[in-house]
DNA sequence: CATGAATGAGTATTCATTCAT
DNA sequence: TATGAATGAATACTCATTCAT
């Protein structure tokens, strides 16, 4: 009885220790690379922010592709969980509205998270080309849900019938990121108060239908 | 008389030199700044690339940041000279229709200086902080250009006049910026034909008066 | 009494666990620094490869340098057993021949081993200079060996009476290293037809009597 | 004319400082290679050794791997060239024995560049496997060699007609290489008193015809 | 006995910048 | 004006070793 006991909980100790120098490790990154950029950003530094040796980062993720892609997976699924809970139950320019005022949300929850976000999705096109895929899959299920948002919204009757969903949701995506972009640290707060009622009032007058 | 004609005529020769290697280097900097991102582009492939030396770029704009500095410069001016030729006679929502056209037209024209535009402006936000100003400095003169079109179209009656025409200025502009970074070198002429019918749209029905 | 009975019983299975361990190591020691060299080996990797922790081999042996002596001596046991088999009985240049074949046998019948070895030798002496004394007297042995048979074959007049036994051993000791270094895990089975005969000519015809 | 002067003037003095530069570097890296072997000698250690600094010898090579390229193809230009000389007008047993000579004599006449030559190709092998091409070039020439005064002796009739000089090239080579390896910086000069009459001996009266 | 998390010293490599020509 | 040789600081990555479990 004694090794039942035992076996689990050393194990559950050892992973206890892993799993919170990797929850030190990503939020120490997050928080150097949204302020430094990626390049700026030493694995050594983020270590020993971290609390642990400078040779540690290494150690877990391989490299400094390996924490990044590692750092971007953790917050694509922050991202996915968030927008599920807040859209969820809604439907069509509702869900939009909520989706567009998730992506701001995300930022001011997380900020050093959503400015480390954008700054990997921007620097990393050139430093780690082979993170692209990543990128691209994340920003994709971004402008899917704002697509079959405007999908919906269309089927009911919100919008209309006509409306090119595609390509309206490349603009609101597009907008929302274009206005946040290399802006943390700074003035975000005023993005966050203005965007999401831009968005809404762009949404309601823009793609709403004729006779509204 | 050998002295007054020739030194005239060296000097013409040197000027010329001079501003051919600049137009040389200036081009091959755009180049590769646009495709390998403005950290991983060095000084000396610059030169090489140019078809000088790699210690020109140096000895011309003294340090990395110098090169860029001019070369921000340089797409600047270009910018505004673009704009205004494309503006010129035009007021309220077509000149803002005009506007927005210019910068995709850019992208067109000088594909390499636009992708290297966005670049810079991404990366040397961390990179080169001290260029932070000329790059705000270009941004808000494409802001001030979309503000002011749209409070001249409220001043003509084109939108309804109670238009936050900043907030829309900061929106059409992000959406442009959103929409065309990181974009460059692949599909960037589907945004060339998509984004500019769509603002127009946007444009039209989102600020139109309630009655259009 | 029960105390008594399973101490002993769980002593020999721990020994046996820890001899089963010593064993897969140092095998897995020998294959993979034969076939990276000594330097790129690591010991995690040789832990792994033996089909436990990365760990395990420093808890053994120490250090690197540990493993490496402990992994030089069981060569250099079963090098004395192998070739004390083979020579038994035999004296002179009989014994000779055996022992040179026993050299490339080795080879043959662990070729990592042999492989690892050989690496060893050459590589420690940067390495691990401290293993400089063990390599050496295990070089030394060989060398003894030829010279003993020599000067066996002298005093039974299979040779010339003013034959040099010492620089002929280093000959034909120099021969055998210098024919298989760095030919491991390529064409050694060639080595090992080719080399065995033409040194029984060599020793038949250069050590022989001048009447033979 | 002051032109066609300075101009070659210039190239010959910035070619020169590369060129002593070069010299120096590659000096310094046989002195440390041969003493510490290539693994443990560092860039940063041959750039200061050369009296330069540390980052001279990757801007000048680009890499290690550049650098022993580069030693190895300088070092086999020596031996080409004094092996040419030392043979030179000499035939079969002769010509191989000069041959022999040539190889211990570039042990004495370069110490450190015999042991740095012996110590990558050895290493090599680990550590640049893309340069084993070379070295499998370098030794095969001097295979070669051998043979081909093997070949020329059984044409002048100074050997056994059936004689397989292949095989014999590479028992002698294997000799050479085999006493030499791991010796430098200790007891070379004995090697080089020992064994080339050694060798003498062995070709005269093993190769020989039975009935000399 | 065995695991694996964490350390930290060492090294190849990059590249803006300086300087001799 | 232009070349290119030389500098040296910075950083990702490796891995033997220590130590907690």
């Amino acid at each position: 009885m004694t090794q039942v006991d035992t076996q689990p909980l050393r194990r559950r100790t050892q992973a206890a220790r892993r799993e919170q120098s990797d929850r030190r490790m990503l939020r120490a990154a997050a928080y150097l690379i949204g302020r430094r950029g990626l390049h700026a950003t030493t694995l050594a530094e983020i270590g020993v922010r971290a609390g642990y040796s400078s040779g540690l980062p290494v150690v877990r993720y391989g490299s400094k592709f390996g924490l990044v892609d590692t750092l971007l997976a953790a917050m694509d699924r922050w991202c996915e969980t968030t927008v599920a809970s807040m859209t969820g139950g809604r439907r069509g320019l509702d869900a939009l509205k909520a989706r567009a005022e998730a992506y701001i949300i995300g930022a001011r929850t997380i900020p050093d998270g959503a400015a480390a976000l954008q700054t990997i999705i921007v620097e990393a096109r050139y430093a780690f080309p082979e993170l692209q895929p990543r990128i691209d899959a994340f920003l994709e299920r971004w402008r899917l849900g704002f697509r079959d948002d405007l999908l919906d919204a269309r089927r009911l009757g919100e919008v209309r019938s006509d409306l090119d969903c595609d390509a309206y949701a490349n603009l609101i995506l597009g907008a929302i990121r274009g206005m946040t972009i290399g802006r943390f640290g700074e003035d975000l707060r005023e993005v966050q108060r203005e965007l999401p009622p831009l968005l809404c009032e762009m949404v309601r007058q823009a793609l709403a239908l004729p006779s509204a």
